[in-house]
DNA sequence: GGGCGGCATTGACATGTATCAATGACCCTC
DNA sequence: GAGGGTCATTGATACATGTCAATGCCGCCC
C-alpha cells in the first residue's frame, strides 16, 4: 500500500503542469489521494451529474464525450497519463468521461482539493496554468477538425499525438526509422473522433502509407517515417502537389 | 473618465463568469483597469508575444487566430462582451487575438490582476470557474466542427450564438417570428471557423432558408424562425428526412 | 458621377467523402 | 475445432462539397 502511494506520486510529479508543487504540498496530495481502477469502456463520470472528486490520470487512456440529443456521443477529447480532469469549485460536469483502455486514475476528493487550493497560495498559479494548457489543447484540436481534407487531420491528429504525449512510452515510441505511435482507441472512435468515418480513416491511412510518410505496423501502430511530409498534409496538401510531381517525372522518364 | 469607469465595471458585472465576484474587489478592479480602443482588423494580442495585461471585452467582437505555418490563420473562437482573454501567471499567448470588428476592451496590467488574485482567495474559484467554462466552450466548438455536414455545422453555430450570446442586444434579439442573430464576421471568416468555404456556408444558409428554418434579413443578419428544426439540424440531419417526406406528400398531393 | 475593389451569391464541374455491401482477420466462447 | 462476434479493410456508388468562373451589389475614393 506504502508502495502504491509512493508510485502516485511519481507518476504525479511526472506530469508537467503540476510539476511546479512544492514538496510539501506533495505530502499532503500523498495522503489525499485514492487509486482507482477502471475497465475499457466503463464510465468514470457522467455527464451533468454531480462528481465528488477531482481526477489525475496515472494510466491508460480515457476519453471525453458529449452526448448528443439523438443518444449518440462525440469525442471531445482524450486523456493521459497526467491529465487532471473534472471540474474545481463546481462539480457538475459537462462532459462524460469513460475509459478508452484498462485504466489507473488517482483520485482527489473535491472538498479536500478545494481546500488545500485556498490554503496554499502557492499552487494556485500552477491549477490556473494548468487550466491554460488544457483550453490551448482543445484549440489544438479545433485546428486539427477545421481541416478540410481527411488526410490532414490523420495527419493533425498524429502530430498532435507526438506533441502531447512525448514521454509517455505506452503511447510513444522513438526508433531508428522514425516515431512508433500506439493508437488508443479503435477506428471506429477515431473516425468519430475526427468527424468522419471509420472507412476514409482506412483509406486516408493508406494513403499516407502508399506515399511512405507513415508504416502501418499494426492496425493500432504508426510508426511515422517522414514527420516534415506529415506536417505539410496537416498543414495544406502541399504534399500532394509534391505528390503529382514525383508522379509526372516518373512518367516522364518511362515514357522515352 | 469617472463616468467611463462606471460604465466598465456594469459592462463587468453583467458578465456571468465573473458575477461572483465580492463588492470590494470590484473596487480594485474599477481602479485598475484601462479601456482601449480597436479598430476592425486590428491585432490585440500577438501569439508568442508576452503580454502584460488580462483583457476584458466591453464592446465588440474578437476573433481568436492560429498562424499556420503556410501563413493562412486558422479562427479558434469568438470573444464577446464579458469574455476575458490573457493567460494568468504566464504571458506568452498561444493565439493572437484580433478585432473583427471595432473594438472596446479593458486591460488589466497583469502584474496588478496577478497580486490582487493571491491576495483575495475569494476571487480565486471565479477565475478558476471562469477557465473552466471557457474549457467547455472550446469543447462546444469542438462539437460542432465535428459534425460531418456542412448544415448542421452552420445549425450548430447558429445555436451557440443563442446559448453563448444570451443578453447581448446587439448581437442578438428576440422577436415576435422568431431569434434574429447578427453574424458578427465575414461570410470568408465565418467559412474559415466552421472549416469550410463561403460558397458552401452562402449554399447551406439558402438551404435552410428554403426550408423556412432561417430568414436571411441581410447576409449578416439571420432571423431564426424555428428552433427545433434548426436543432435537429445541427444534432442529425433528421431534418432531411422530413423535407424528403413532406416533398413525397407534396409531389403525391399535385399528382392526381 | 464614374470607376474600383471587396463581398455575397449562383452555376458548372471535378473531387472527396459518406454510404452500403462484402470480405477477411482476429478473438472469444462453447 | 467450430461458430459467432467485432473490427479493419476494400470496392462500387451516390452525394456533398471544394473549386473555378461569372455576376451583381455595395461602399469607397478619385
Amino acid at each position: 500500500m506504502e508502495e502504491h502511494r509512493k508510485e502516485t506520486r511519481l507518476s504525479l510529479v511526472k506530469s508537467t503542469p503540476f510539476s511546479q508543487l512544492r514538496p510539501e504540498t506533495w505530502d499532503a496530495l500523498e495522503v489525499m489521494c485514492r487509486v482507482k481502477s477502471y475497465r475499457a469502456n466503463q464510465t468514470v463520470v457522467h455527464a451533468q451529474e454531480r462528481s465528488y472528486f477531482i481526477g489525475c490520470v496515472l494510466s491508460g487512456v480515457l476519453r471525453m464525450e458529449k452526448t448528443l440529443a439523438d443518444g449518440r456521443a462525440q469525442i471531445v477529447g482524450l486523456l493521459v497519463q497526467g491529465d487532471f480532469f473534472g471540474r474545481v469549485f463546481d462539480g457538475i460536469a459537462e462532459f462524460s468521461i469513460e475509459a478508452a483502455t484498462d485504466t489507473e486514475i488517482c483520485a482527489f476528493p473535491r472538498a479536500e482539493f478545494e481546500a488545500l487550493l485556498t490554503q496554499s497560495p502557492d499552487l494556485e498559479p500552477a491549477v490556473l496554468l494548468n487550466a491554460a494548457n488544457e483550453l490551448d489543447r482543445a484549440r489544438e484540436w479545433l485546428i486539427i477538425l477545421s481541416n478540410q481534407k481527411i488526410v490532414g487531420r490523420i495527419a493533425g491528429f498524429l502530430l498532435l499525438m507526438c506533441s502531447r504525449f512525448r514521454g509517455i512510452d505506452h503511447i510513444l515510441q522513438p526508433r531508428p526509422e522514425g516515431v512508433e505511435v500506439k493508437i488508443p482507441i479503435s477506428r471506429g472512435d477515431l473516425a468519430h473522433l475526427l468527424g468522419t468515418r471509420p472507412e476514409s480513416i482506412s483509406r486516408s491511412l493508406h494513403s499516407l502509407s502508399d506515399r511512405g510518410v507513415i508504416d502501418i505496423l499494426e492496425p493500432d501502430r504508426i510508426l511515422i517515417r517522414d514527420m516534415k511530409a506529415l506536417a505539410l498534409a496537416a498543414d495544406e496538401d502541399e504534399i500532394e502537389a509534391i505528390a503529382i510531381l514525383q508522379k509526372l517525372l516518373k512518367n516522364h522518364r518511362t515514357e522515352p
